[in-house]
DNA sequence: TTGTACGCGTTATCAC
DNA sequence: GTGATAACGCGTACAA
C-alpha cells in the first residue's frame, strides 16, 4: 500500500538504484531523469523508510538518552547539554523514559542496537543490564552511579564534597548547631551529603547530632513536616542543611508558619540549585549541581568511546559548587551555644 | 565483528530459524536445543537487532513526540500527559527536539517512517512539512496550531478564552485602566490573547488604550522592561495582563523596584501557569493552560487514527482555567479614573 | 549515466 | 521440532 522505491522506479520507468541516486543526491544524474524521479515519487507519495537505510548503512548517528522522569527538575539543563555536543558532532539525540521497568524504550534501545550510544540517567534501569549492555559493545556513559567497569563509564556528582561545602559555610558562620534534613534512607545521593556533612563537623572539633537527623523524603511536605518535627523537639538548631532544595523550600515554609525568620533566627542550605531556589523569599544558600556540565561531558565522552577509543578514567566525579543567596546569616554572638 | 542470528545459529549448529524461534519464544523448542542457542547467544556477546526486526515487522508501535525545546516550561505534564496514555496502549514514546531545523530528528521522524505517528509541538517544524507528512499517511496530532486539514488533526489551547478570562476577572475588580504586555508581535498565541482581552473590554463598554500595548518578548527581562517603559510614560493603569507569565513575573520585580504594591497599587495578571507563579510574591493570579490534558487528548486522538478510523473533528480548542492568586485585588473606590 | 544483483538481520511460510 | 527460503526496503559495488 505505501509505495516503495521499487514502486517508483517502475512509476518513473528507471531503475531502482537510479531512484536510490536521484532521491539521496550522492550521484549525479540526468536533469531529464531527475525530473521524472521526483515526480513519480511525489505522485505516488513516496516517502524514505530510515529503518531500512539504517538496516543498509549501519551507523545511524543516534545517541539515546534513557532518563526514569523526562519531567524532572534536572532534565532540561542536562539535555541541553548534551543536545549542544551532540549536535556538533552531527549526532541526533532521542529521548525516552524507562517508566515502564520490564520492556520499556529504554530497554529496548540498550538491548536491541536501535542506537549508536547511550547516557542513561535512570535509576529504574538495573545495574546489571547496563554492564550487560555496555559488555555486548553499546558505548554507554551512566550518570548518577559509581560503576567501576571497563566496559562502562559512569559520571556523578561529588554529594560528598557538596555537603562538606555546605556545611563548612554554616560552620564559617560561625553555627555549631546544625540540623540535617535528610532525603530518602536509601538513596546513595543523601548519604554522601551526610558524610560530607558528618566531615565538615567532625574537622572543626564538633559533633552531629544525631536527633538533629531528620528524614524528609526528598519532597516539599517532607521538609515541612521535618521542621515541625524539629520545633516541636524544642531543640532548635542555628542552622538546618537540607539534603535537597525542595524540602528546604518546605522547610522555609514551616518556618514562616512558625515565625521563625530566615535567617535571623536560623540559616537555611539547599542542594541542587533548583530554578525555584532564586525565587523563595529569602533566596535560599544552596549547593549547584553542575547538571548542564555533566551532560555535555556525557556526550564528550560517548563520542570518544564511538570513535573507538576506550576511556581511561572510568568513574568522573563532578564538584559541586556553593551559591550564596540570603538564608544564611553570621551567628551572632549573642546565640552562642 | 557484532555477532548476528547466522553466527549464533552456526556456534550452536542449528539453523537460522531455529535461533529465531528459539529466542522469540513464539514456537516451541526442544529444551536440549533451547539450551544450546541460548549458551551459544551468550558467548557470542549476542543481541537482537530491533531495527531489522521492525523493517520486518512493519509495526513498531512508536509514537515520536517532537518538540523544539526539550527543556520548556510546559513539557514536563505535556509529555506525563502522553506516556499515561500511550503505555496504556502498550505504545512507546521517543522525544526529540527540533532545534536542528534542516535535518534534525524531529523531521528524520516526520519524513522517514519511522514511528507509526507523531505529535508535534514544535513550532520550528513548517506547517507545509507536516501537511505533507500526514498527506503520506502518518498519523499526525500537532499542538498549538490551527490548521485544518482532513489528514491533520491540530489541538489548541483557546487563547482567545484565556485572554477574556483574565481581563474579565479584572473588570470585574473594577478595573478599566487596564495595560496589555504583549510578547511577540508574530506570536498567533499572543494575537489571540490580545483579541480575548479586547473582547472583554469591549462587552463592558471600555476601549482599550493602545499606548498601553507594549511588547516584551516574552522574556522575563522583557517584562520587567515594558513596566519601566510604562512607568516612565506617567499614565500608570490599575490593572495589568501579561501575555504570559515570565513576563509577569519580571513585571512584577519592576514594580517592586519602583516601590509599586502589588496588589495594593495594581493588580496583575499572567498566563500559563507555570511553576514559578505560584512562588513569587505575591503570588501570581494567572490563566492555566491544560498541558497535561492536552498531551492525553493528543494521544488518545492519535489511537484512533491508528486504528484507521479518520476523526470527525480536526482541530480542537481547550479552555483555560482562571487561576485565582494574591496579584489582584478589587479596585478601591477612591482610585476610580 | 543507468541497470543488475546482492547483502543488511530479522521474521514468516512452508516443507520435512 | 527443525530447516530451507523468501521477503522487508534500501544502499552499493559492479557491469553495461
Amino acid at each position: 500500500m505505501l509505495a516503495t522505491m521499487k514502486d517508483v522506479a517502475k512509476e518513473a520507468g528507471v531503475s531502482l538504484s537510479t531512484v536510490s541516486n536521484t532521491l539521496s543526491g550522492n550521484v549525479r544524474v540526468t536533469e531529464d531523469t531527475r525530473k521524472r524521479v521526483v515526480e513519480a515519487s511525489q505522485r505516488l507519495n513516496y516517502q524514505k523508510n530510515g529503518i531500512a537505510a539504517d538496516l543498509k548503512s549501519k551507523t545511524m548517528r543516534t545517541i539515546a538518552l534513557i532518563v526514569d522522569d523526562l519531567a524532572g527538575p534536572f532534565f532540561s539543563q542536562f539535555i541541553q547539554g548534551i543536545q549542544r555536543v551532540a549536535l556538533d558532532n552531527r549526532y541526533d539525540v532521542v529521548a525516552c523514559s524507562a517508566l515502564g521497568q520490564k520492556d520499556s524504550m529504554g530497554v529496548k534501545f540498550l538491548q536491541e542496537r536501535r542506537a549508536s550510544g547511550a547516557i542513561v540517567f535512570a535509576s529504574d534501569i538495573a545495574e546489571d543490564l547496563l554492564i550487560d549492555s555496555a559488555r555486548r559493545g553499546l558505548p554507554i556513559v551512566a550518570i548518577d552511579r559509581m560503576i567501576a567497569n571497563d566496559h562502562l563509564v559512569s559520571i556523578a556528582v561529588d554529594n560528598f564534597q557538596g555537603g562538606y561545602l555546605a556545611t563548612k559555610h554554616l560552620i564559617d558562620l560561625g553555627h555549631k548547631h546544625i540540623a540535617y534534613i535528610a532525603g530518602s534512607n536509601d538513596s546513595v545521593d543523601d548519604h554522601q551529603r551526610f558524610l560530607g556533612f558528618q566531615r565538615a563537623l567532625a574537622e572543626h572539633g564538633l559533633s552531629p547530632h544525631f536527633d538533629l537527623r531528620i528524614s524528609g523524603d526528598f519532597t516539599e511536605n517532607g521538609g515541612y513536616r521535618a521542621i515541625k518535627t524539629l520545633v516541636a523537639q524544642k531543640d532548635l538548631p542555628t542552622a538546618i542543611f537540607f539534603a535537597n532544595d525542595e524540602m528546604a523550600i518546605g522547610g522555609l515554609r514551616a518556618l514562616a508558619a512558625e515565625q521563625i525568620s530566615v535567617p535571623q533566627d536560623v540559616s537555611v542550605v539547599g542542594f541542587d540549585d533548583i530554578v525555584l531556589a532564586r525565587y523563595v523569599s529569602p533566596g535560599l544558600t544552596t549547593v549547584r549541581q553542575p547538571i548542564y556540565e555533566m551532560g555535555a561531558l556525557a556526550m564528550n565522552i560517548l563520542l570518544t568511546s564511538l570513535l573507538g577509543s576506550s576511556p581511561k578514567t572510568t568513574v568522573h566525579k563532578l564538584p559541586c559548587e556553593l551559591i550564596l543567596r540570603d538564608s544564611c546569616q553570621r551567628l551572632a554572638p549573642s546565640t552562642l551555644s
